[in-house]
DNA sequence: CCAAATTAGTTGCAAGTGAGACTATTATCA
DNA sequence: TGATAATAGTCTCACTTGCAACTAATTTGG
């Protein structure tokens, strides 16, 4: 009696899966060529843009859990793309930024990632401004806002 | 020189977390009361549409790991949700089809997925038809289309 | 000024997941 | 027919990740 259930039109799927393409080919951008991970690559685009963080702003601005961010951190230090600046007043404030090897490789990935978002926009086409401003709307309804980190 | 980049206005990032926060919320549906997770849900939804599938259909299907929806089969039959037909000519493949209390399981709960998916559909407004339009295209872009398996 | 609460960041642990090896079964084709 | 390939499904291993406990530093309230 009630209409058949279809999972693979079932929105919340498609928005899943569509999501984890997109991440999944992103990913061949900077992953394998540069050997960093999703968390690690959200570390680096968010101190590119800010010119140095907490590991605690990063947190709040990805919304990546804060172990994730310490192990992300952590392994770009190793490779030499990230340092602790010098502590502010708070000692527990570790001001992170990138090192010149970390900014050269951001200044490399960024035109990559831009080229990827440009396909995707492309493909939206005319509807393009509806579709964003559709997800503003739902980041809105789900408490997900682009709100910075406060 | 460059435009900065921001990470928070970046498509594929706002796509994820929307992503991420819809499949969390539709987990407390049928996560906690019922005590199953988003590979399980994906085997009910899909027995409960087709009256019965193979293991390997689901996987196609569903685009998710082999080896994750065998577990959930497993996972769902000890649950007493899913038992395998008589098996066809060839023994390799199982067919699975949902028990009496699997199919009661799964009549409870897809009232409760519409629903939440009702209220993205709210959020999304007069913009709707555009917004799931460019979705298809997207996956069809992405080579992810809604294709059944094939 | 001191005890308790709060905050930043790290780490051990357990649960989950994909890759790929492996078994069993069926198909292909010389 | 018999050897080889292909397919379905299971299982082990390594890796990732979130949770929560923990340390260190700072703030708050009495």
């Amino acid at each position: 009696m009630n209409e058949p259930f279809d999972l693979l039109q079932f929105l919340p799927f498609r928005l899943n899966r569509l999501a984890a393409e997109v991440s999944r080919r992103l990913h061949e951008i900077y992953g394998e060529p540069y050997g960093i991970d999703v968390a690690e690559w959200r570390v680096v685009a968010t101190l590119g843009a800010r010119g140095g963080a907490t590991a605690q702003e990063i947190v709040r601005s990805t919304r990546t859990h804060k172990s994730t961010i310490s192990r992300a951190v952590s392994h770009l230090m190793k490779l030499g793309w990230v340092e602790r600046g010098r502590q502010a007043k708070d000692r527990r404030n570790l001001e992170l930024q990138l090192t010149r090897l970390g900014a050269k490789m951001h200044d490399e990935i960024i035109p990559l990632v831009r080229a990827a978002e440009k396909d995707i926009l492309l493909t939206l086409g005319k509807d393009t401004a509806q579709v964003l401003s559709a997800i503003t709307r739902l980041e809105a309804a789900l408490d997900i806002g682009g709100a910075d980190d406060r």
